[in-house]
DNA sequence: ATATTTTTGTAGTAATATTACAGTATCAGC
DNA sequence: GCTGATACTGTAATATTACTACAAAAATAT
């Protein structure tokens, strides 16, 4: 809602504007404010803010306020709440729950989309890819590896620290490293992207902004994730980075055409035998 | 807020509550009643309505129809949209997004708390877990493996279903098995399953509900996520069973008092000399 | 500089929510 | 089973709120 607004600033009058401001400044406020108030906060008179409302797409102020009064709702319900030894079940799992969809929310929301699409223009052009990560990100490689080769493209995960810096002193040109890190500091994943970057090979990373790994690739795709609540397990950031991998997998699905969908349904049908029933 | 109403119709006379059922079977309907609406539909006066807002606590009809909003808001506003090929990366990562958050929520919903509890006694009791799943699920069963082991508990997670059968078979009563399975029908995991019970060990499983292979475990903890948006990479109940997983181990964590913290915190320091700077 | 269009505000109208009050039902005590 | 008290509910009046029609003002183009 609010970002309806803001980019349909653009074609409002100057009252108008006027509203859009105050409505952006404290959105909170207003969800709580009569039409009156709204418009003498704004300095222009009631049919204006009704007028208002009409430009960007509401009924009118009732309507709004519903409409402004949702989407504000949404975006403050799911945040971290800290854990107790004395929480019931339900609570437990509420609360953690709650904490990962804010950081779904919130990857949503900073999310590089440019990277992205660089990124998927990159899948496109290379004859194969690999996947690197240790610990915890090896994991979230190995998803990837999976999501990736069902798309016809080699695709290969390599979670032992050796083995990483073996194989991406044999890239080359034509294929693409991406590098998954939580800090972003493992010594041994910045090691193997020094040597992939020797070979030519581009190298996309999944990692938090500004990290040592984001400034020694091509394009990496922002994962910032509030460590507060990972205390027990690092849940969070897996499923960030999980979530991020998985974008940029669709994308390139949805690139690929008609040709690409038949290779998703093949590989789902090699393992049909495996099932009862 | 619905909720909130639940609690507290014991509290409320016959009138107010018609207005409270009302209220309770189209929540998304009475946000865009007037006062009037709400009256007639529950075959009330307005007053009976307000001070039916009063008893439930909120300043009149207004405030309770703006926070009725918000309440409902933030149920609804995430659910599956169909991707095209014509999506920007922006448009591609939001429904992707609000998917996942949505599978998280239904799983917030149908998730049972009792059989949580059974697992986390189940667990406490154990003196060590083994986790199985083949193919995607493997990576959730490694990824518990990494989880549950960080707790001072010998566990440890088998992914080739040869290996899953013979190590099965060798469980004994003072063990558990943690069974990961989407479909809950993949064969060789239910082979194993039947060797585990024939040990006498305990078998937690997180599949769907109904399925073979919940039907053949002790406890079941359920992840009902709908396929729909699941066709281009099984994201979502990879998602749900990694949360149900986590869910499982802090709540462990907590009933393990300092003991188990330390633990934590033992494992978290031996890995600290990977990382640069 | 004038005409036209757009924008804005004033005043009035309709609706909505709220309050005061009176009638009705419910229940306790006799 | 009746009477009185209490609680509940609806009617009617009031105040507030949102909206519309119209006219004035500003901005733009000719």
């Amino acid at each position: 809602m609010l970002d309806k607004i803001k980019s349909s600033e653009g074609t409002l009058s100057r009252s108008e504007r006027k509203v859009a401001n105050q409505v952006l400044e404290n959105p909170d406020q207003i969800v709580e404010a009569s039409i009156q108030h709204l418009a003498r906060m704004a300095q222009v008179s009631e049919p204006t803010v009704v007028r208002f409302c009409r430009a960007i797409g509401c009924d009118g102020y009732h309507d709004f306020k519903l409409r402004l009064a949702r989407s504000i709702a949404s975006q403050d319900k799911f945040f971290f709440r800290d854990v107790a030894a004395s929480d019931s079940s339900r609570e437990l799992s509420d609360k953690l729950i709650d904490s990962a969809i804010a950081s779904m929310q919130h990857i949503r929301n900073q999310l590089d989309h440019q990277a992205v699409d660089a990124a998927i223009e990159l899948f496109c052009q290379c004859e194969r890819v690999e996947f690197y990560g240790s610990g915890g990100s090896g994991l979230v490689a190995e998803d990837a590896q999976l999501k990736f080769f069902r798309l016809g493209k080699p695709a290969i995960a390599y979670v032992d620290p050796h083995v990483q810096k073996a194989a991406a002193s044999l890239l080359d040109s034509a294929s693409l490293a991406v590098v998954i890190s939580y800090t972003g500091k493992n010594k041994d994943v910045l090691e193997a992207v020094g040597l992939a970057r020797q070979t030519g090979a581009p190298v996309v990373s999944v990692t938090r902004t500004g990290s040592p790994l984001a400034l020694l690739s091509n394009i990496n795709l922002n994962v910032d994730v509030a460590e507060d609540s990972d205390m027990f397990s690092p849940l969070k950031s897996r499923l960030a980075q999980m979530m991020v991998l998985d974008i940029l997998a669709v994308g390139i699905a949805l690139r690929g055409g008609d040709e690409m969908i038949d290779q998703l349904v093949r590989a789902t049908a090699a393992i049909a035998d495996k099932f009862v029933e």
